[in-house]
DNA sequence: CCTTGTTAGTTACATTTTCAACTACTACCT
DNA sequence: AGGTAGTAGTTGAAAATGTAACTAACAAGG
């Protein structure tokens, strides 16, 4: 029997940190604004990024299409998002923020951002840089 | 519109090292023991800590008891784990691993191992100690 | 013993996610 | 032009998860 310990075990130490620090963040979004997270997340992109097609916000969020068509569809019938044909390639549609996704964008960006000064806040700037250095190159990695 | 980037945004960054980094590991216990997540947890939790209540790996492992019901469940239907009733109080059950779960257990946590080894690879010494410690808090953390 | 409260674990149902087609459109090749 | 292949996005069924209600067992006070 081994002695590798679960908590020496980076995935499930990345997870566990994940879900604990999603949670607090999560009721914001679910509750003003009854929002998933795959939702959330496809607003946020278009709220920073401008308009996008579905298809980049699948490249740039790692998401599958079905989760962002259906993120797409409900943020759409709560009028948050609109759709917008594109005449040279009509596979395509653009998506743009409507005014009241805008304002949910801007309320439930600047709540993020003070959340993770809070979360950041009980690092040392060095611990808290080197963190997020791992944690993009983590992230990002293509294939191990 | 605030210049808060999704990319400076803990819990999401986090979230997308955890789904990264889970992916290749996840196909071993996928595609050699037909396991979910949630298995392969109650599965280590009895390998590594020997007999333990359903109860127990629910606090242990930071898993609502209907997850671990439905994993028993499972691992017991393949022969992976058995119950034994508990005489002194009857509303517990001891959970062990069988030969066949103690097998996959020893070939799962040392992949574990190895697979650990080789992500903390890709960081210097320090980078590796502070980024443990850094997701150890974050993951304890009972309520920011 | 009987009531009330608590705990371990399961089950049922609604919500989400995943997977595999499928439609509609564009591109390329001959 | 016509055939083949590829891409953007949608849909439906199956799998997984979350929530809440449930069963069975214990505990403690009267």
């Amino acid at each position: 029997m081994s002695d590798f310990d679960l908590r020496d075990f980076l995935p499930y130490v990345l997870n566990m940190a994940a879900e604990q620090s999603s949670i607090e963040f999560q009721k914001l979004y679910k509750d003003r604004y009854g929002m998933l997270r795959t939702e959330w997340r496809v607003l946020f992109h278009l709220g920073r990024y401008g308009t996008l097609t579905a298809k980049e916000i699948c490249d740039r969020a790692n998401m599958h299409k079905t989760k962002v068509s259906r993120a797409v569809a409900r943020l759409e019938s709560r009028r948050f998002i609109a759709r917008q044909e594109v005449e040279e390639d009509r596979r395509h549609e653009r998506l743009d923020l409507t005014k009241a996704g805008q304002a949910a964008y801007a309320d439930l960006s600047a709540a993020a951002q003070a959340f993770d000064a809070k979360l950041a806040a009980q690092f040392s700037p060095e611990e808290e840089a080197i963190l997020r250095r791992c944690l993009t190159r983590l992230a990002a990695l293509p294939k191990v």
